[in-house]
DNA sequence: ATATAATGCGAGCGATCATTCGCATTTTCT
DNA sequence: AGAAAATGCGAATGATCGCTCGCATTATAT
């Protein structure tokens, strides 16, 4: 690495032990906002439940802003891969089959860590650094979009672009709502009855 | 009124003036959140742009959590008036015009201010007294469901407390998507193809 | 072993915020 | 008219927050 001249901002760690705190004060920050909420995650508390102070912790982050986005991407990267896994999985199935099984992927995602989801989805606010985070479900609209394309002859003649908004928003409200708000609907049997209408829908509208 | 003993926490306004305070304060909290976003809006910002004092705003309001209350209960009535409006318009209509009108009330509602409408979309945190935002949705879900109790002959067999959910929860959130995040898909014509695969979508769902 | 760099510390600074309270002004009552 | 009640004011208080900086500790290099 570059000789920089000392006494600067500090960035990367390259130690062992560094790796360790930037771990723990990530995982700090995630537990106080499922435990105690946005606005009781202040930089000295987040240090103090990592066991880390506060000078540490701005050695590695900017600032508060810097832990939640880090929260957030750690999140955002588990829900993905179980959405990628699932589109993979159902890249050569028929649409019917293969909009089932994203339904459900869309709900395992969300029971990924479904409290840290709540506060990610009810308490941050959207406002500087936090303002791209809607990037992962474009990514959601472009995987979904060219899984519509190699079964173009499935689906009824539409702009495809504009046939993935619309599904891949109407799955992740329905997903996101019932696991949020009705949890009822997602207790034992009611569970197949949401994935039975929600497949309906999307399949409906495709073809 | 009552003649109760003095210095006790006041409560309601009883003369004009007053009304006119309050009337500024819940003005001036909205014009903050709109335009400085939700961090900019402390009390004593919010006194002075309503031409105001702080010690007159704690007369009338218990902390800055009951203006922003304020604010959304006004907002979030203006909007439930515009979806009230139309459900009445389209009580005895068929399905398929009364969802396509539907939509597009959805889409007026969401463009009644739709800069507050983001703010408190984004920047809010649904915490304290901020976590009963969801009441107008269910209203929203209590409307939907007469609606298709009285027409319950040209829908197939189905929960309708679950149908109305999932119909509400997908006008919602394709509308709210579009307004907020896709704002090409409102210039113009673009409108039209989004209206007619939202109806599509719901039509094609319920029967 | 000694020097040098990297990492870690936490008291404390300045800014901001919510909230209070003693007093001034205005309205209502008689 | 005057008195009493209602309303309005804003400097001041105390708490909290983000963040810095001088110094201590630990690792690496020679």
């Amino acid at each position: 690495m570059a000789r920089k001249p000392l006494t600067k901002p500090r960035k990367h760690a390259s130690q062992d032990r560094s790796r360790a705190k930037v771990d723990a004060l990530v995982e700090a920050t995630a537990r106080i906002l499922v435990r105690e909420g946005f606005d009781k995650a202040s930089t000295n508390r987040i240090a103090e439940k990592a066991g880390v102070s506060v000078g540490t912790l701005y050695q590695y982050y900017p600032g508060k802003e810097a832990l939640v986005v880090a929260v957030i991407e750690r999140h955002d990267q588990e829900i993905m891969q179980v959405v990628h896994d699932a589109l993979a999985e159902v890249a050569s199935q028929p649409i019917e089959q293969a909009v089932r099984r994203l339904v459900v992927a869309a709900i395992e995602a969300h029971r990924v860590d479904p409290k840290l989801h709540r506060v990610l989805a009810e308490q941050i606010p959207r406002t500087g650094r936090l303002e791209n985070i809607e990037a992962y479900s474009r990514e959601s609209y472009a995987l979904f979009r060219a899984y519509l394309e190699r079964h173009r002859d499935e689906v009824r003649a539409v702009d495809l672009g504009l046939a993935a908004f619309v599904c891949v928003t109407t799955i992740e409200a329905l997903t996101h709502n019932a696991v949020l708000y009705h949890a009822e609907m997602l207790s034992g049997d009611a569970v197949e009855s949401l994935v039975d209408e929600a497949t309906r829908l999307v399949v409906g509208y495709l073809r």
